[in-house]
DNA sequence: ATTGAAATATGTTCGTA
DNA sequence: TACGAACATATTTCAAT
């Protein structure tokens, strides 16, 4: 990702109306825009500012795993062969859905990723069958989430 | 949470509604409507739905930290002692805005974090200063990110 | 469940300050 | 930057199928 932007000026106003982004993506402009107290026009002409100096990435819908049945999320570190390729394993797996994240770590690991799966049957299936076996896979180490208690983005 | 529906059947046509609303959440309905062949009144009518069961649980705006200055994402494990209180110290680490999630887990640590920062120096000022200093916290293990290779939500 | 059409609400552009 | 007014789109509701 390339960051040309060095400087940025984010004032009071331009935080309060991503604070209410961040929330609700989807909040109209208009009701921002009563709330701060300015009009609509200017509230657009701020999110294209910061759209262009991209310190907005997007916007998400955000969908409640546990209602399709995913009750278990769990770090794993990955320990990779010396001679193994990364991006090789970092390939393979991308293919695997219940990845969520994946991070080149330092430390013992060589990965960390973050999966979801239905339950610990589920779990073992995907180590075993799926992660287990990907090449230069040596071993790995298993963390469960017993229950998450924050998950948030950056404050502004 | 409580999650009182126990079956929601999602066909193909929500699953495609969601899918491009998960990768932007303000996409127009009638956008997706014209993409998919059916009404915006159906494709309405279907998130009303999907609303109702909770399958959407909001929709968020993504900063993009980089642009911010945040270039250091890290998971700490910390260790905590027996007699300490968990949820004191989740309390703490709540207080904490660089703690973007925070989970029990299952393991050698009783918690594990994952942290933003600006930089090195300033990981390490948040892990002396105020981390560490957490009531019942006896050691962590840091595992600094060297890149994100994945950061997806669940695909349907 | 789906539709089209009507009514309402929201987003966008632009001339001006 | 900000504004308001004019214009363009989008959302929401509803009667009908």
């Amino acid at each position: 990702m390339k960051i040309n932007q060095l400087q940025i000026e984010i004032d009071g106003i331009d935080k309060e109306i991503l604070r209410q982004l961040m929330e609700d993506a989807r909040k109209p402009i208009l009701q921002i825009a009563h709330s701060i107290g300015i009009s609509g026009a200017a509230i657009h002409q701020r999110l294209k500012k910061l759209e262009e100096a991209q310190v907005i990435s997007g916007s998400k819908f955000i969908i409640n795993t546990k209602v399709l049945g995913y009750r278990t999320m769990a770090f794993v570190g990955i320990y990779l062969d010396k001679a193994s390729s990364n991006s090789e394993a970092v390939r393979e797996l991308r293919k695997i859905p219940e990845v969520l994240e994946c991070h080149y770590t330092t430390g013992n690991w060589s990965i960390l990723v973050k999966i979801i799966c239905k339950d610990n049957e589920h779990l073992m299936q995907l180590l075993n069958k799926k992660i287990q076996p990907i090449d230069g896979v040596s071993r790995t180490e298993t963390f469960i989430s017993l229950e998450q208690q924050i998950e948030r983005q950056i404050q502004l």
